[in-house]
RNA sequence: GCGCAGGUGACAGAGCGGUCAAUUGUACCAGACUGUAAAUCUGGCGCCUUAACGGCUACGAAGGUUCGAAUCCUUCCCUGCGCA
């Protein structure tokens, strides 16, 4: 159930709850902490209380390959996390991408204006999917195996998530227009796969909005998803070659997608995306850059993020933000600390890390939260991010 | 004092006549990471040059042999180990 409980007067930015029917509360805007093999990397149970998180996510792809034959008694996402709050399992969908022309095309989902520049450009070999308007083949360590709408479905209803998202093919920001436009056939055709084959009451659905970075195939997309009795939607798919291009998709989208239902933002979640999606009427969001930036040694804070395993962290007294409330900060531990737990190869240090980011994003989010139930949110937003990029 | 082994760029450690400004690792500097193929990847790292090109100075020191030396020879200095 999603109730909204204050909408904001300049921008579409709204406060909203999410209640699960197992009893999961989350106030929105969120994001979503990736889990992707029912586990924060580097963290435990206790360590998600710790840093405010609401919501994580999942992955049907991974815990299928991973689980094989145990997945018929398999205990479910919240024993599997030692935890209680809301989760989410993504259907797969994005692995057709990121496992198939992500590695052909040497891109991403936001892909670099020049592609070529970014020097790993793959072969045809290197995609490791094919797909058919019935579903997708992976080669997974030399074997062969099959994911499709009703078998993403069916799997991601013995994982037991919360929330669980359509099968949809991720196009690249390399592809054409007619090529997107193709994909997208599929993805409403497998859409409307999903919602006849879920079974279970006490999950709720969410549709997936593709079409790429180009207008129509976007706001067919948006329309034909929006008009689907989805509990809820996602944005996914590439979102352009920048950020503004990106932008323009949530605006082509949000204005198609029922109002009174909770809407995320896949796969996107740096500090600014977050300011630009809630102005858009985002409610969720979900990103590995917290986490995966953390073990790389990179923190976030409100003054902007930096590389903790550079010389000049060696031997520095300071925690990583004064101002910040995280375990990590609160508890003593300094800058030089983490220096040399991330040279001593310490796995600690990713864990370290890995708090400070997860509790920053969620702490934000609930800031951003704050600032709409104030009636201040746009101010907020333009405080913050001159704060942020100022160094 | 004798014997043996060595002295290479911040450190460790390759090279043992030309393709060596010198493999590699660490450190250092810079950058990347957006529904996790990722606790990872990329670039730089003697000096001058925006950079390429080019030039200059370099492999303990000084001489020497060679068209050419970090690489061979001589002497000296220094270090480690063993014996006195």
């Amino acid at each position: 159930m999603f109730e909204i409980i204050k909408k904001d007067k300049l921008s579409r930015a709204r406060v909203g709850t999410l209640t699960m029917p197992h009893g999961g509360v989350a106030q929105t805007p969120s994001y979503v902490v990736v889990g992707t093999h029912a586990k924060v990397r580097t963290l435990g149970a206790e360590d998600l209380a710790a840093t405010k998180t609401q919501m994580v996510i999942s992955n049907t792809y991974h815990l299928w390959r991973t689980l094989g034959g145990k997945l018929d008694s398999y205990e479910g996402l919240h024993k599997a996390l030692g935890w209680n709050g809301i989760v989410m399992t993504d259907s797969g969908g994005f692995q057709v991408f990121s496992l198939g022309f992500a590695r052909e095309h040497g891109v991403g989902k936001i892909a670099p204006m020049f592609p070529e520049a970014n020097g790993k450009k793959g072969k045809a070999e290197d995609n490791l999917v094919t797909i058919t308007k019935d579903g997708a083949y992976f080669m997974d360590g030399g074997e062969r195996c099959y994911l499709d709408a009703e078998r993403s479905v069916a799997i991601q209803e013995k994982l037991g998530a919360d929330i669980i998202l359509a099968f949809d093919e991720c196009t690249s920001p390399l592809h054409s227009p007619w090529y997107t436009f193709r994909a997208l056939q599929r993805t409403h055709a497998w859409a409307k796969r999903c919602l006849t084959a879920k079974r279970r009451k006490d999950q709720m659905l969410y549709g997936i909005v593709q079409g790429g970075a180009f207008w129509l195939p976007r706001t067919l997309g948006a329309r034909f998803i929006g008009s689907l009795p989805f509990d809820g939607f996602a944005i996914g798919g590439s979102l352009g070659k920048s950020r503004s291009e990106m932008m323009k998709v949530l605006k082509w989208s949000m204005p198609h997608l029922p109002e009174e239902k909770p809407r995320h933002l896949l796969g996107i979640g740096k500090v600014d995306d977050l300011f630009d999606g809630v102005e858009h009427g985002i409610d969720t969001f979900d990103c590995v850059i917290p986490t995966r930036e953390a073990r790389h040694g990179c923190l976030w804070t409100l003054d902007g993020r930096f590389d903790v395993k550079r010389g000049k962290n060696r031997g520095a007294k300071e925690p990583i933000d004064p101002a910040c409330g995280c375990p990590v900060c609160k508890g003593g531990r300094t800058k030089g600390e983490l220096y040399e737990r991330f040279h001593a190869k310490d796995a600690e240090a990713g864990r370290l890390a890995t708090l400070h980011n997860v509790y920053f994003f969620n702490d934000l989010m609930e800031k951003i939260r704050h600032s709409i139930l104030e009636d201040r949110f746009v101010a907020f937003k333009k405080e913050t991010l001159a704060r942020i990029t100022r160094k």
